[in-house]
DNA sequence: CACGGATCCTGATGGC
DNA sequence: TGCCATCAGGATCCGT
């Protein structure tokens, strides 16, 4: 469920309290997505120095390797000093001299992985065929307009397979596609240069403007330090099949791609 | 090799 | 403590 809004910020609200932070020790729920592929004592006693996020995945560095934390369609971060016991879902708990950070992921699709540095085959595996950063400054036009010009699939599936740009999951996608003005079952090869300049400053500005509200879109999302959103953002189009398009008052409409559901104004958005 | 479908798992919701 | 179908923010694997 998390998408890269809601993954920065949780990022944002524990890093600073968690650096430096000791491991006392782990304390492990029902499986998740993968094994955590090392053994979890060897992990005591180290440092953590930093969190960082690499699309959707919040990188933990520690002294000597990194733990790929990611929140899969349920999951969801806290992290205090004042945590009580591990619930029916918490499926990984990391105990530090600063607080303990739990995961809490009730489908369980997430996933807490150990890698001893960022360019091993571990941590390669699942970072290793990310598209570029949309906050970033390599997300450029021109890069953009590249590689969907190799696609022919719908551009929606194109946002969301992540191996072009990250962070775009089913939400941001439909809203993305809203503001850019573009059908999302549009070919991505169709798309003019155009139409992608606009498609690449509304991933830009809906995944940014997202952060800046606290990950707001996301119903029941709250941050590490179990704050919500503001709610200040309301989506456009996703989850409002068969409502007035805030723009033209026709019905926004929704179909199945790729088993997910998409939702657009028939009218703003042009084939 | 790009594409599309099946798949992992649990909970909420709504129809009957 | 009703049962069943459908849906949910992700991403990998596998057959074509």
């Amino acid at each position: 469920m998390p998408e890269l809004p809601e993954v920065e910020v949780t990022r944002r609200s524990f890093a600073d309290r968690i650096a430096g932070a000791r491991i006392a020790s782990l304390e492990l729920g029902k499986p998740l997505r993968w094994p955590l592929g090392c053994d979890p004592a060897s992990l005591v006693g180290q440092r953590v120095l930093a969190v960082r996020r690499r699309g959707k995945y919040l990188l933990l560095d520690l002294e000597h390797g990194l733990l790929l934390l990611h929140l899969g369609m349920s999951g969801s971060v806290m992290f205090s000093a004042h945590l009580g016991p591990a619930g029916k879902h918490d499926h990984f708990s990391l105990h530090t001299s600063q607080g303990v950070l739990r995961l809490n992921d009730p489908r369980r699709f997430g996933a807490v992985v150990f890698a001893p540095n960022e360019h091993s085959p571990q941590a390669q595996k699942l970072l290793g065929k990310l598209g570029v950063e949309p906050l970033g400054e390599d997300f450029v036009l021109d890069g953009f307009v590249r590689a969907l010009k190799q696609r022919k699939a719908p551009i929606k599936q194109v946002l969301l397979s992540g191996d072009t740009v990250v962070g775009v999951g089913n939400i941001y996608a439909s809203e993305a596609l809203f503001l850019a003005g573009i059908r999302p079952t549009t070919r991505a090869v169709r798309l003019s240069r155009a139409r992608v300049a606009r498609l690449h400053d509304a991933i830009r500005s809906v995944l940014a403007r997202a952060v800046e509200q606290g990950g707001s879109t996301l119903r029941d999302f709250s941050n590490a330090q179990g704050e919500s959103g503001h709610f200040q953002l309301e989506a456009a189009v996703y989850g409002r099949a068969g409502l007035p398009c805030r723009v033209c008052s026709t019905l926004v409409r929704t179909i199945r791609q790729g088993q997910r559901s998409t939702f657009f104004c028939p009218a703003c958005q042009k084939p």
